[in-house]
DNA sequence: CAAAATCTTTATAAAATCTTTACACCCCTC
DNA sequence: GAGGGGTGTAAAGATTTTATAAAGATTTTG
C-alpha cells in the first residue's frame, strides 16, 4: 500500500519532525498530534491507515489512549515508548497494539515494521490503467484491451504504444520514438516508425483510415489522444 | 485463537525446550524442528498457525528459509535471532516476517507478541488456492489438480507454475522467471525455460498446441491466464 | 549400488517478428 | 500538372525467437 496515511501521536517535537520527514520521504502521508486528545480527534475525523502512538503523552496515560482507540479502530497501531519494561510491552500488545518499539529507535527498522504491519492489510487492488475510452492499457500487466477484448501486440508494438500513451496529448518526435524503442543507432530509420505505426493503427483503431488515437503530426512526430 | 499450533524452528536445544514448556503451558500446541530442512517439511505437511523461526540455523541461511516459507505460507512468522543489526531486522521483515525478537528474549514479551500476531489472523481464509477454471493450484499443499485429478509435477515445474499463477494475468519476463526458479546465475539460459514451459503445457493444458493458461509473449516472457 | 526420476544439453523444425523494398498517396510549390 | 518531401500500406525476404523431441548427465530413491 503506497501513499498510506499515518498518524503520529507524540509530544516530543523532535520525534514528530523526524517522523514527518522520514515517513514523507518514503511516500507516506503524515499527520501529527501532540496530545492524546488531539490524536484521538484526528483519528476519528480522518481515520489513517496506521497509527504511531507514544505511550508517554502529557495529558493522558498511553495505555488508556490505546484502549480508547481500539474501541473502534481496527488498523495497525505501533507503539513508541521510552519504557522498555516487559510489563509495559505486554500490556500494550495485549491492549491491541500491533508492535512496540523502544526509543531511541532506528528509523530503518521502524519503516520496515510499518511496511510489515501494512502488508497484512492490502486487499486486491487493481493496477494503474491508462484509459483512452475504448482502449485500456495496463502497464503492470502489459496488456492492451479494446472494448474489453485483449489485443495481441508484439514487443516492439507494445513499447511504442506505451510510450505514446504515457505521454498522452503530447507530440513525440520521430527521433525520440526511434531512440527509445529501437536505440540511439536508429534515429534515421523513420521508415520503421511508419511501418509500426501502421500496424498499431490496424490493431487499435476502429477505422485505421481515420485514426482517433494515434495522430500524425506531419514533419514532427506522433501524438496519442485518449478521448473517446 | 486458543490451542493454536505453533512450529518452532531452532537448532539450540535449550531454546526449543524453553519454548515447548512455555508455549504448552499457555495452551498452544507446539512442534519443533532442529534444521531448516525439517522445519520446512513439517510446515508443509502440517501447516501450523504460526511459525517461530531462528535465523541462525546450521544448514541454511535463515533469510532464505523465510523466503521459501513465504512462497506459500500466509500465517504469522516471528523471527528469533541473536543478530540485532538493523540490516538483518529490515531484511527479515521485508521478506515477510511479522515480528523480530532479539535473543535473549523475555518469554512474557514473546507470548504477548504471539497473541498479537494471532489476533489479526482470526478471520483469515483457508489455504490459498489459485483457481483457473479446470486447474486448481493449492499453494499450501503444493498440489495441482486438473479436472479434480492430481497432476504430478517436478519441483522445478511446480516452482515455475506457482510463480506464473501467483501473478495471474501479468507478463513475467524470461529474466525474472530464470532468476526466481534457477537463481541469478541462470538469467541467460532461456532454453531451460522453453523446455520446462513445454513440459508444463503438456501436463496442464487440454491441448498443448493451443495453450489456454500459459501464454507466450514473444521476446518478453510468459503470462498465466486463469479464466476458462 | 542399481533403477528411476529429473535436469541439462543439443539439434532441428516451426512460428513469430523484424527489416527491407516497392509503390501509392496527399499536399504543397513552382 | 509536374516534381518533391513526407507519409501509409502491403508483402517478400531475413532474422530472431520459440517449441519439441530426444540423448546424455546428474540426482534422487529404494
Amino acid at each position: 500500500m503506497n501513499n498510506a496515511a499515518i498518524l503520529v501521536i507524540d509530544d516530543e517535537v523532535q520525534i514528530r519532525r523526524l517522523l514527518e520527514i522520514t515517513l514523507e520521504s518514503n511516500s507516506f502521508n503524515v499527520e501529527s498530534a501532540e496530545t492524546a486528545k488531539d490524536g484521538l480527534r484526528i483519528a476519528a475525523n480522518h481515520p489513517p491507515d496506521l497509527v504511531i502512538l507514544d505511550l508517554g503523552l502529557p495529558d493522558e496515560d498511553g495505555h488508556s489512549v490505546l484502549k480508547k482507540l481500539r474501541e473502534w479502530y481496527t488498523k495497525p497501531v505501533i507503539i513508541l515508548s521510552v519504557q522498555s519494561s516487559e510489563e509495559n510491552i505486554v500490556k500494550a500488545l495485549d491492549n491491541g497494539a500491533n508492535d512496540y518499539l523502544v526509543k531511541p529507535f532506528r528509523t530503518g527498522e521502524l519503516l520496515a515494521r510499518i511496511r510489515s504491519a501494512l502488508r497484512g492489510m492490502v486487499s486486491e487492488e487493481n493496477d494503474p490503467v491508462v484509459d483512452a475510452g475504448d482502449l485500456q492499457i495496463d502497464l503492470a500487466a502489459r496488456t492492451v484491451k479494446k472494448n474489453n477484448e485483449t489485443i495481441k501486440l508484439t514487443a516492439t508494438e507494445y513499447k511504442l504504444l506505451s510510450l505514446l500513451a504515457q505521454h498522452e496529448g503530447k507530440v513525440l518526435t520521430h527521433q525520440y520514438l526511434l531512440r527509445e524503442v529501437w536505440g540511439p543507432g536508429y534515429i534515421s530509420q523513420s521508415q520503421y516508425l511508419r511501418v509500426f505505426i501502421a500496424q498499431l493503427r490496424k490493431k487499435i483503431e476502429t477505422d485505421a483510415n481515420r485514426p482517433e488515437h494515434i495522430i500524425t503530426e506531419s514533419g514532427v512526430g506522433y501524438r496519442f489522444i485518449a478521448k473517446e
